[in-house]
DNA sequence: ACGCCCACCTGGAGGC
DNA sequence: TGCCTCCAGGTGGGCG
């Protein structure tokens, strides 16, 4: 499920994994991921030490000790990282595990992605903010350029709807359909409503709602992290939190008087409250 | 330029 | 049981 806070919270798990730890090991099943990982991978990473993990957008950045490589890491829409250690190690073999990566020769993350969409690669640092995969990524979320004078202005004279709008990455990055969703429901704005038709005000609750949403589900991805070093750990949990995704002609938990109604814009379901959102 | 559709893949759920 | 259809958290290329 990875959308920027699920990826937050697999950066933190590697980090309290493996960071300082020496890459010993990689397997590679399978290359042939949404870009093929690099015939060079390998050499480019074992036996080098991890500095720190940071994460842009919903991409995870792998840094190593005196390494100008970084290993850029997307989990697609079904990518896991599976953390194992010890006994664990000596499990049945799932499948779609497409790469195998050991540290310390004791602890074991493995990339299972079933559908491929996911991608592992290697960009220099200093080209990390040219490169193709990254170069169009807009502002963080969580951080301070996500501002309403930003967005206000960026939503001059755009026809589409603000939820596709806030789904694009050149715009905000890490934001997904799940927390797109929840985020105009948080906000009491309407998925439908054109980008420019939007005031200042709403603009300002809207980017407000984003935030708080992210931020709760970083928070409850982070208390269940333990869940993540195990298959299916985290699944039931984030889908507690969801208040109108994925609840398609359900009761409304704010008007409790209308269904959830689900409809589609430009290819991805939308769920929402007619009530609740204008 | 912009907004939408589609393909890329596999698996799970639900209908018949 | 089995087969079929639809749906899924992302992304970028291409088309009108």
């Amino acid at each position: 499920m990875p959308e920027l806070p699920e990826v937050e919270t697999v950066r933190r798990g590697l980090e309290h994994a493996i960071k300082g730890r020496k890459l010993t090991d990689i397997m590679i099943a399978r290359h042939d991921l949404r870009l093929p990982i690099p015939s060079s991978f390998i050499k480019t990473f074992q036996g080098h030490q991890v500095e720190h993990i940071d994460r842009r957008a919903k991409y995870l950045l792998v840094y190593f000790k005196d390494l100008d490589a970084v290993m850029v890491w997307h989990l697609g829409m079904s990518g896991r990282v599976l953390i194992l250690e010890g006994k664990d190690r000596q499990q049945e073999q799932e499948s779609h595990v497409h790469v195998i990566m050991t540290f310390d020769d004791s602890v074991e993350v493995r990339f299972r992605d079933p559908r491929r969409f996911g991608l592992l690669t290697a960009v220099d640092r200093d080209q990390l903010s040219t490169h193709r995969l990254l170069a169009h990524l807009g502002p963080e979320p969580l951080g301070k350029e996500l501002s309403p004078d930003y967005l206000l202005e960026l939503l001059k004279g755009k026809k589409a709807p603000i939820k596709s709008i806030i789904c694009d990455q050149a715009v905000i990055a890490g934001v997904g359909n799940i927390y797109a969703c929840e985020a105009l429901f948080q906000a009491g704005i309407s998925p439908l409503r054109l980008g420019h038709t939007l005031s200042r005000d709403e603009v300002a609750k809207l980017i407000h709602a984003i935030q708080a949403v992210l931020k709760d589900a970083v928070r409850a991805g982070g208390s269940s992290l333990r869940d993540h070093v195990q298959p299916n750990g985290m699944r039931g949990y984030f889908q507690k939190l969801f208040t109108v995704y994925d609840r398609e002609g359900e009761k409304c938990l704010k008007c409790k008087k209308s269904n959830i109604v689900r409809t589609v814009q430009s290819g991805r379901s939308t769920f929402y409250c007619p009530t609740c959102q204008h």
